[in-house]
DNA sequence: CAAATATAATAGTATTACTATCATGATACG
DNA sequence: CGTATCATGATAGTAATACTATTATATTTG
């Protein structure tokens, strides 16, 4: 998709941020550089300053775009969930036949991403590793419902949405796509992450990847007969 | 069960603490009202120096147990997916029907817990909260790997191999028991956290809960006869 | 060229997550 | 019974965090 998106802009919920970071080039470093040391270092020791230092720049002027890392974690998992909400909707567009289109969404979220450096400053396979090891601290706070309401969830809840239309569209009778969409998107993080550090607690590696056992799953309880 | 576990202790990886909590009556204090602060603030929000207000005792007395929050955490964890898997083991034990033997461990670690105070200071309903909101950030942290080498997470692991083999048990052929098993028990704190804060992405509630989900679910796959 | 704007530099604050030290009161044991 | 040991408490101190506020300087724009 190199090519076709050259003049896209993922957008993202505007309270994320004080500042557009897309609008000037130090936005752009902010951005760049937080996904590095985010994936380096962990979000909990990841701090402002420790990004100024690393950009050449100013602990206050960082703040000048972001409120707070929790924001700038919010920017930054908004961004890929959009992202993968467009690449899910721009692959699956033409496609007709309801089976082949939820297989090629399932194979689109649950995939790991290998390379797609379409958005210079943003590292897509590094993001992904983000969402992966600390998109669930945005949620898992106390401050959640409010934070929901704001709209700061949107694109995700969006995108478990899509997921849950395609399966209802594959077996109407089915009583749970909801519950099988966000079980596929979070499920898949959740095997990706056991990958990489309890390898004993999954069958997915190297050649048996997530997608695989998501695809066999989704379509064993879509193609049978079973009305519970 | 009340009557049955009178005199059993769960035990936790001794790691997790520095004095054993169960040993007096300030370290049984320290986990009974920390149980009741995190499930209401948070754990972000937690402190020890707030604990120690709470409960009438000094923030250096609670360091004499456990060397930090997050170890704090790890213990009431540990402690939650050992009587968890004691109950799991207690319930199952008996069934020689293979299929019975998963539709009711999968009940019992995907059920909310209602009620079960045999461990006088320690409220397992709040606690199977805690769990749900707050287990996540035990693992997604830089340390993870340091901290699954000395153990700290093996009564989880234990279960979900548990799970692994009743599911090996009715389908030797199918390629994904611990990924299914893994999924069960991540998917079901998904899923019952979604239930309270993000509704529209769940299927799941009152009427309809996680466990119906996950029991047709699985043994729609393990029925049937498709091998990938 | 002046005004507005972006960024940088510096300082300061409350809180956190501890560590260290010393005091006190309870208990155990010889 | 007296003393040593131990558990707990009180106080102080530290480095780091997650900011806010203020002022200075550099850059852009009208």
């Amino acid at each position: 998709m190199d090519r076709l998106l050259g003049n896209i802009k993922i957008t993202v919920n505007e309270k994320t941020y004080i500042k557009d970071p897309e609008s000037s080039d130090l936005g752009k470093r902010i951005v760049e550089y937080s996904i590095l040391m985010i994936d380096e270092i962990g979000f909990e020791n990841f701090t402002f300053k420790k990004l100024g230092n690393q950009i050449g720049s100013n602990e206050s002027s960082i703040y000048r775009y972001f409120e707070s890392k929790q924001k700038l974690l919010m920017y930054l998992s908004s961004w890929y969930w959009g992202w993968l909400e467009y690449k899910l909707v721009f692959a699956t567009n033409g496609i007709s036949d309801v089976k082949e289109k939820l297989t090629k969404a399932i194979e689109i979220v649950t995939m790991t991403t290998v390379k797609d450096s379409v958005f210079s400053h943003i590292n897509e396979i590094l993001l992904n590793n983000i969402v992966i090891n600390e998109f669930s601290k945005s949620y898992l706070t106390k401050e959640v419902d409010a934070k929901n309401k704001e709209g700061y969830f949107s694109v995700y809840k969006r995108l478990v949405r899509r997921l849950g239309e395609m399966i209802i569209d594959i077996d109407e009778t089915y009583p749970y796509p909801l519950s099988m969409a966000s079980t596929i998107l979070e499920g898949s993080l959740h095997q990706h992450f056991l990958k990489e550090h309890f390898a004993s607690l999954t069958d997915c590696h190297k050649d048996k990847q997530p997608t695989k056992y998501f695809v066999d799953l989704v379509f064993t309880r879509l193609n049978s007969n079973s009305h519970v």
